[in-house]
DNA sequence: AGCACGCCGACT
DNA sequence: GTCGGCGTGCTC
């Protein structure tokens, strides 16, 4: 018999090995197998399928070992991993490795054993043979990393073979399991003394070690409140050492024991729900429930804080008293405490969450659990679809619209709400999208009725949603090339707010003190050495930044091009309308929220509750105070550069812009007949901010799908963005333009470009675009992506363009 | 992703 | 003439 297995690497097909007479009765599709990959590797796959069919053209390997008793993964999992890299364009070794946590998917060590019998004489060894041969007779076995580590040199292998020749040493491949439940030590009481009077007893009689009957004192009263005591916490409460824990263990009253146990606190296995729906909300309620009766996926447009949030609970407290699973997905940056401690409140120890953020032995512990169908609520980012169910009755991806779904870098670019799409057809699982701002693809999608509608037009409680209104920057004095950033009307208007105590909350989607740093006398910007923008400088950590690679440079006092120290900065980012705030408002208290700013892993959290807790009168942020902000104090939203939103050159621009301007201002409450939106630009005349300007999203839906039809954009067609790269230039320009002349006869009609992007060259590679949009046909899709691939192959076999590489993304955001 | 194999320049 | 640099292609 033969198993076809997946190996988490980026091999073009999956391959096949042997199944060994004596393993085949344990191993079933799904279980992890230990196999031989090339001359010394070894990895854990997973079996995909068995089979008699010996294969031809290659001789086959034998299985090492099973690893598991029990499948790691579901049959549908597999089924969704297949469907992944087809339709993402990646292999499933891939989606393997995207899919599994870490901890799954092992992967050799070589250790070099020591052999015994060589002895201790070294004479025949060369210097580095007996640097090696050295350390192994004291240490008996090196890990391979040791030895690359004791000789100063990655090159080893020619040293090993030659020890190995000289049977100085065996080497030898360990799989090593990574995943180690935790360990902790639990303090016990004898069962002589369970018995209230031997208890009392005792403690009436003790005489000597006033130190170990206070520690035992201290240990009723903890495993009283507790019920179970930790060793650890129970010294540190106590204030005892070892020694006097261990006198009691020797006197026979407590013993110690280790235990495995839960990396994660559970909460009470609870279902506490303490609200009723509005009857907007129960209307809405109904919708979806009729709607999932006929469509499996529906759509809920819900206005910003209409209590989207309330619903959805509802809707999970249905199925997990049915006994199913939900998963509860929303885009990872909003996974923040807020949400989680609420759905907590509500659930309980029937939540586990699931992100990267998580501990690879956290993930594995939550993986186990969902398995076991312990538990009922998964809330998590895009990779919790990869989970393995165990009977998935609802899957929710919140904030539907968002782009950070899509995964960019590395394959598989897969899209977590249409993945999760997918993935309802393989479990009989419901979706439920919920957005203030849907896509244009998915409200197309309800509108024609493939999708259910529910929509909740009102706001939760009393509060309206908030007016809104364009300060026209062209009226407001500056100096020519300068950009404003406070008009007096919003300056005036923040004094206000903080005088009434209330909260504001500006938004520049720019981080950084300012993204640019020009020579007056020449004109020289500082730029990346490794890509081609120019250099964000902050104020900070007094250093340019390159925003696309990462690299940090020291601040540049003198221009490159002709020496002159007249350099200036242009434009701003968060750090720089921060510090312009403090001077206009010196008494109010301004934080700033963006990528810098929450670094570490609680910062985020924290800047949160001081908003929550009215520590802060005013926030600066970038997109990240689109989400999870409580609008209860909040009067005034301001959009600093409403202009910076609308200059892509992508055909999602006005959708994009639109959903960042409602979902900002949604975190303003009203106050009646104050304008608490005030959106900064020089295009007060820009049709989308007259739709932005009404709250009107099917306005600007209409409008929007008008020009999509007309310039067959999604959706009504179907995007693949291919992108090329190479360390020159005119290499990766002449394979774009080679390989859309290959594409141009079956295609020509769906190309757009090839093209530089804005950023033709990042991290030393130079970058070209080929746009493809596609009819909306599954067969044409899957016979272009055979042909990308072929032309793909036919491009590497050009010497010129041999290492070109060319990424397609398909469904590209 | 590794890693072996092969080709070419620097050095004994 | 050999050592070791890196580029290329294979791994069931």
């Amino acid at each position: 018999m033969f198993a076809e297995i997946v190996i988490p690497l980026a091999l073009p097909k999956n391959y096949t090995w042997e199944i060994p007479a004596h393993l085949q009765e344990g191993l079933r599709i799904g279980c992890r197998v230990e196999v031989n990959l090339g001359k010394h590797k070894k990895y854990s796959g997973i079996v995909k399928a068995i089979h008699p069919d010996k294969p031809k053209g290659f001789e086959t390997k034998e299985i090492l070992n099973v690893l598991d008793h029990e499948p790691v993964i579901h049959a549908w999992q597999l089924r969704f991993w297949e469907w992944l890299a087809d339709y993402y364009m990646a292999t499933e070794g891939e989606v393997m490795a995207a899919a599994l946590p870490a901890h799954f998917k092992l992967s050799s060590e070589t250790i070099l054993v020591f052999n015994e019998e060589f002895g201790d004489d070294f004479s025949t060894l060369d210097s580095e043979e007996y640097l090696v041969a050295e350390a192994l007779l004291m240490k008996q076995e090196l890990r391979l990393t040791e030895v690359q580590g004791i000789l100063d040199s990655t090159h080893v292998y020619p040293i090993v073979n030659r020890l190995m020749g000289k049977k100085v040493c065996f080497v030898w491949e360990s799989l090593k399991e990574k995943f180690a439940p935790r360990k902790e030590t639990f303090v016990l009481l004898e069962p002589e003394y369970s018995n209230e009077d031997r208890l009392s007893e005792l403690l009436n009689n003790w005489s000597r070690a006033p130190k170990q009957m206070e520690l035992l004192l201290g240990y009723l009263h903890l495993l009283k409140t507790e019920g179970e005591v930790i060793k650890a916490s129970l010294l540190k409460k106590a204030n005892a050492t070892d020694a006097q824990l261990k006198g009691l263990v020797e006197k026979g009253i407590l013993r110690t024991e280790k235990r495995s146990v839960d990396r994660i606190q559970y909460l009470p296995k609870d279902i506490h729900i303490d609200f009723t729906l509005t009857p907007a909300q129960e209307e809405a309620f109904v919708q979806v429930e009729t709607a999932f009766v006929e469509k499996p996926v529906c759509l809920l447009h819900g206005v910003t804080s209409s209590g989207k949030t309330l619903l959805y609970i509802r809707l999970i407290e249905q199925y997990i008293r049915k006994g199913r699973q939900v998963l509860y997905m929303l885009p990872e940056i909003a996974l923040t405490a807020q949400i989680i401690r609420r759905l907590q409140k509500y659930f309980g120890g029937h939540i586990g969450i699931y992100h990267s953020r998580f501990s690879h032995n956290e993930r594995v512990e939550i993986w186990n659990k969902v398995k076991s169908g312990e538990l009922k609520v998964v809330l998590g980012a895009r990779s919790s679809l990869f989970l393995p169910y165990q009977d998935l009755g609802l899957i929710i991806c919140d904030e539907e619209h968002d782009p950070s779904y899509k995964q960019q870098d590395p394959a598989p670019r897969y899209h977590g709400r249409d993945a999760a799409i997918y993935l309802s057809g393989l479990t009989g699982a419901k979706v439920l999208l919920g957005s203030a701002t849907p896509s244009l693809e998915t409200y197309h999608n309800a509108r024609s009725g493939k999708f259910g509608l529910a929509g909740l037009t009102e706001r939760y409680g009393d509060v309206k949603l908030p007016t809104m209104q364009l300060v026209d920057l062209r009226a407001v004095p500056r100096k020519p090339g300068e950009k404003v950033m406070f008009s007096v009307h919003l300056l005036e208007e923040l004094k206000q707010t903080v005088a009434r105590k209330k909260q504001a909350i500006l938004f520049q989607n720019r981080r950084g003190y300012a993204p640019f740093h020009l020579c007056t006398v020449c004109g020289w910007i500082a730029q990346c050495e490794h890509c081609d923008v120019s250099l964000t400088f902050h104020k900070f950590s007094n250093k340019l930044k390159c925003h696309y690679c990462g690299n940090i440079y020291p601040p540049v006092l003198t221009c490159r091009g002709c020496g002159s120290d007249k350099l200036v900065q242009k434009s701003f980012g968060t750090e720089r309308i921060e510090e312009e705030l403090e001077q206009h408002l010196p008494d109010a208290k301004i934080a700033r929220m963006d990528f810098d700013a929450i670094r570490n892993k609680n910062a985020h959290d924290v800047l949160i509750q001081q908003f929550e807790q009215r520590k802060i009168d005013i926030l600066v942020g970038t997109q990240m105070v689109v989400k999870g902000l409580d609008f209860d104090n909040v009067e005034l939203v301001g959009v600093i550069d409403a202009d910076g939103l609308l200059h892509f050159a992508d055909f999602r621009v006005n959708e994009r812009a639109f959903q960042l301007m409602e979902q900002v201002s949604g975190r303003a409450g009203r106050r009646d007949g104050v304008g608490d939106v005030l959106i900064q630009t020089n295009l007060p005349n820009h049709p989308l901010l007259q739709h932005v300007l009404r709250h009107d999203y099917v306005g600007m839906f209409l409008e929007e799908l008008d020009k999509r039809r007309q310039f067959f954009y999604p959706p009504f067609s179907r995007v693949v963005l291919l992108h090329f790269k190479h360390k020159e230039r005119d290499v990766v320009n002449d394979a774009a333009h080679h390989f859309t002349r290959l594409m141009q006869p079956a295609y020509g009609n769906y190309l757009v470009g090839p093209a530089e992007p804005m950023v033709p060259r990042v991290r030393n590679m130079y970058l070209m675009e080929l746009m493809l949009k596609l009819p909306r046909d599954s067969q044409l899709l899957s016979r272009c992506k055979d042909d990308i691939q072929r032309y793909t192959a036919m491009l590497h076999h050009e010497g010129k363009f041999k290492k070109v590489i060319v990424v397609p993304d398909v469904d590209a955001v």
